[in-house]
DNA sequence: GTTGATTAAATTGTACACAATCCAATTGTA
DNA sequence: TACAATTGGATTGTGTACAATTTAATCAAC
């Protein structure tokens, strides 16, 4: 017995649940992160350079959904404590090829241990968890490749 | 047959498709809040507002899980384009109430057509979304109250 | 080979988001 | 009734996010 304004009600939302939760869960990281003098958008940066080893911004910014005007900031500060090196490219001067240093390593060895941590935080069973993972990915998977 | 940072890879996180989710989602609203003059912030903050006619900040701090960091500019902003009313209560002047202007409920009909058109833009199917929307607030729900 | 288009980063401006702190109003308790 | 503790908002500072613009390098035709 709604009226033609119930799509408007916030419990009726999809992208609004997703939002705060997003939200929420990022919050949660602060404990774990703090020890190590990373934001989560630090964290989840050196994650990719930690897999790669060597990237340039722009395929950082498709991995991660984010473009230069937000990496720009982070990676100069990530520069800044030593985790990676920034230089340009010698083959196509555009590039800027982001290099993980030694220490940006050791810091690897560290962080280690939060996926645990913030494993138990989020109260869903392995098949909850995987349902889930499963339909963020449909989603974003259907968006066009060049955002 | 993974190493010991398995773990670390951006494709085993769950939170990390969560955040861009959400980040692509509500960037995919701007289309259609963009001729309201509304970001999606204030969409949301105005959804609560049409539904509850009058609310406290803190009510509505904790019904879109933001602070009064966020929310004292958010309604600002909300109470400069006309849309709010903001007037502290006669019974507690600590309290801060929002009151929706007829402005305010013009705009209601306005966004009316909004929900739709974006639930065009997630490829889900309604099991899917119903799944997904059940999923979200079931971790939402295992916060503690008080964040 | 010059010029027009494209591309990758950086920059600028606006708007969150949140931790931490501050302040005024209210409440609880001795 | 004093007065300490709590509460609701506001403020400040830092760090994203992203649109839009700019700049420099490269590519594509011709």
């Amino acid at each position: 017995m709604g009226d033609k304004f119930d799509c408007l009600k916030i419990s009726n939302q999809l992208c609004f649940p997703l939002y705060a939760c997003s939200k929420e869960i990022v919050k949660r990281y602060k404990p774990y992160l703090d020890p190590i003098d990373l934001t989560y958008t630090q964290y989840i940066t050196m994650m990719v350079v930690w897999e790669e080893k060597e990237i340039t911004v722009k395929a950082l910014g498709d991995k991660l959904f984010l473009d230069s005007g937000t990496l720009t900031p982070v990676l100069k500060k990530l520069e800044q404590k030593g985790y990676v090196k920034r230089s340009r490219s010698k083959d196509d001067e555009r590039n800027l090829i982001i290099t993980l240093t030694d220490e940006g390593l050791e810091l690897k060895k560290q962080a280690c241990e939060i996926p645990a941590k913030m494993g138990k935080c989020v109260q869903l069973s392995p098949d909850e968890s995987a349902k889930l993972y499963e339909l963020l990915y449909k989603i974003l998977g259907s968006f066009p490749e060049e955002s």
